[in-house]
DNA sequence: CTGAAAGCGCTTACAG
DNA sequence: CTGAAAGCGCTTACAG
């Protein structure tokens, strides 16, 4: 591999020079020189080692997400948009997953500081777990120090610049629009306990049946963990605790996918028997049948949202945290009581 | 941030001893001076400069994955199994997007480079595209050159060590499967045209026509871009050219979400007026009603080994090329003709 | 078992 | 406009 000495022998400069019309600093270098640079660099095939370079401006030219799992639709579509924002910067973008797990997402976050990321992007919803939180407290002053830039795309939690979906309102409308089809035996089946997303939105859940009226009783609510198997097993609890419920609440449309299946595979008709509603509005929810009500976020714009906020940041700006509005999608999942 | 220096004046030893024990490296200390070492690194919350590590090393510890769409489920699945492995080897995994696009899969491909990936691994179907192919390889032998390792799991294109799904034979069992349920009038929906991948799962439709004893005729072939849009304008195509289609096969699963939802729309019944089957079997591919007959591939274990073969190829042994097989899974979408 | 020294490939004040 | 020099934070023969 060429390095930056091996073009300035070339040229006939030094590599100070080099380095110079190669990285596009704003030192002005004769026009003539730049050309002969610029030849060498293409006749030796230079390709400039950004370790090198990392180590030298202590700036590593990409910014790092934090996602739950890269394989989940939602995370896909918030990656997408990540990357897009990212590219248009002339930013790369370094992913990694924590499966949810407190002790993972921690080695995560130490492995992108040692990797000198420029920023930290928290895609998902905190981990709510004291002591992690004060571990990744401590761990996200010193990156912050050192000059990092941290942005999350979720609920408060690390006092970070942040972009968050409506997570409690989005929830609440749901019910609403539930509540106003006549249901008023509603069941919810939350997410993960330990997730800040679950918690909010389970109580948004609670203050949509609040704002309708409706009472408030924990046998209607059962657990799920974002997954669809999750989804399907609080669903079979659901229905089979005969509370009679006439509509189902999922926390995320994965979870509400599962709560169809399991629906469909007892001979539940939906929404005929029981109408279900999800979150999120991920790709797949338009394609199932009955096609999924849910509250939409708009994913990939959250992305694209957070990396600009983390460039923003990165060149000195100061943008303010904002709340993404959920909007309420209605298909053929819900239906009157 | 505290560096090596740092420690090693703390610990009253000089920054190789430091680096050694804390490195892991196999030369020899003594343990007492590794319990002052290891505790002058915690008590200045030492973080190694990665950057510097392998500018030194000339070794990064990170793997590049070059996919077309992370959004894509297929690609999500993959992806997952790639972090695994890689966490498994202690090595991090650095994902880029191509969306299909030669110039920028070249874009990422020397981004990677410059970033001193230690393996290149191409999870999608390769671009058909001589140009970009030529370029590609040239760039390639760089990459190597600098003891660069490169694994594909996908057709081949670049000569590399490869994991290949069987895309013809997978794509021939679906046909023969319908052929078995007399199906003689199957419409085809194809992938994007310069994707090597479209190109040898069509070529396994023809031959399944074939062994079936069927007519070609490619008037039953659409053109789709293994988009969920694609698979539905494709399959609008297929039923308006009055053809009498009985069945469909799309190029992947994806594309069948499209196909069954058209059909859905015009009020085509499957598997009762038109049988569909897709390829890859990504999770929905059971959500969605009538559950979706199709090619399984094990996409995580494909993404598994894929991250395996680059490590084996690092540690210097020499793993063999291997053709996964697809399987039949039959669901709900296909009948009898 | 330990350390001084050179080197990895860049960047960037500083001097001219 | 150009270059020599120092430095970024590690690793690793080499010598002891």
């Amino acid at each position: 591999m060429a390095s930056l000495s091996d073009i300035a022998r070339r040229a006939g400069v030094s590599p100070s020079t080099v380095s110079r019309v190669l990285a596009g600093s704003s030192h002005p270098v004769n026009v003539e020189t730049q050309d002969r640079v610029i030849r060498a660099a293409r006749e030796l095939n230079f390709r400039p080692n950004l370790l090198a370079r990392g180590l030298a401006t202590s700036r590593s030219n990409v910014l790092g997400a934090i996602v739950h799992d890269i394989s989940d639709p939602y995370f896909g579509a918030v990656v997408r948009g990540l990357e897009e924002s990212a590219r248009a910067g002339n930013y790369h973008l370094f992913v990694c997953g924590s499966d949810r797990d407190a002790v993972r997402e921690l080695a995560q976050v130490e492995a992108l500081m040692s990797r000198r990321v420029d920023a930290l992007i928290f895609t998902g919803g905190g981990i709510d777990d004291p002591s992690y939180q004060s571990k990744l407290r401590h761990v996200l002053a010193d990156y912050r120090r050192q000059g990092g830039v941290v942005v999350q795309l979720a609920p408060a939690a690390l006092a970070a610049r942040r972009i968050e979906p409506d997570n409690h309102g989005g929830t609440e409308i749901v019910v609403q629009h539930l509540a106003e089809l006549g249901h008023r035996r509603i069941g919810y089946v939350a997410g993960p306990k330990h997730i800040r997303t679950s918690t909010i939105r389970l109580e948004g859940f609670r203050a949509g049946l609040a704002a309708a009226g409706l009472p408030a009783d924990d046998r209607f609510i059962a657990c799920g963990d974002f997954s669809v198997a999750g989804g399907a097993k609080a669903a079979g609890e659901l229905v089979s605790a005969r509370l009679d419920v006439t509509a189902i609440v999922a926390a995320n449309d994965i979870t509400a996918l599962g709560v169809l299946d399991e629906l469909d595979r007892r001979g539940i008709r939906v929404p005929e028997d029981v109408s279900v509603a999800g979150f999120d509005d991920i790709e797949v929810a338009s394609l199932v049948r009955p096609r999924l009500t849910t509250a939409r976020i708009p994913l990939a714009e959250l992305g694209r949202a957070g990396a600009e906020m983390a460039q923003a940041l990165l060149a000195g700006k100061r943008p303010r945290s904002v709340v993404v509005p959920a909007k309420l999608v209605v298909r053929d999942s819900t239906g009157p009581a």
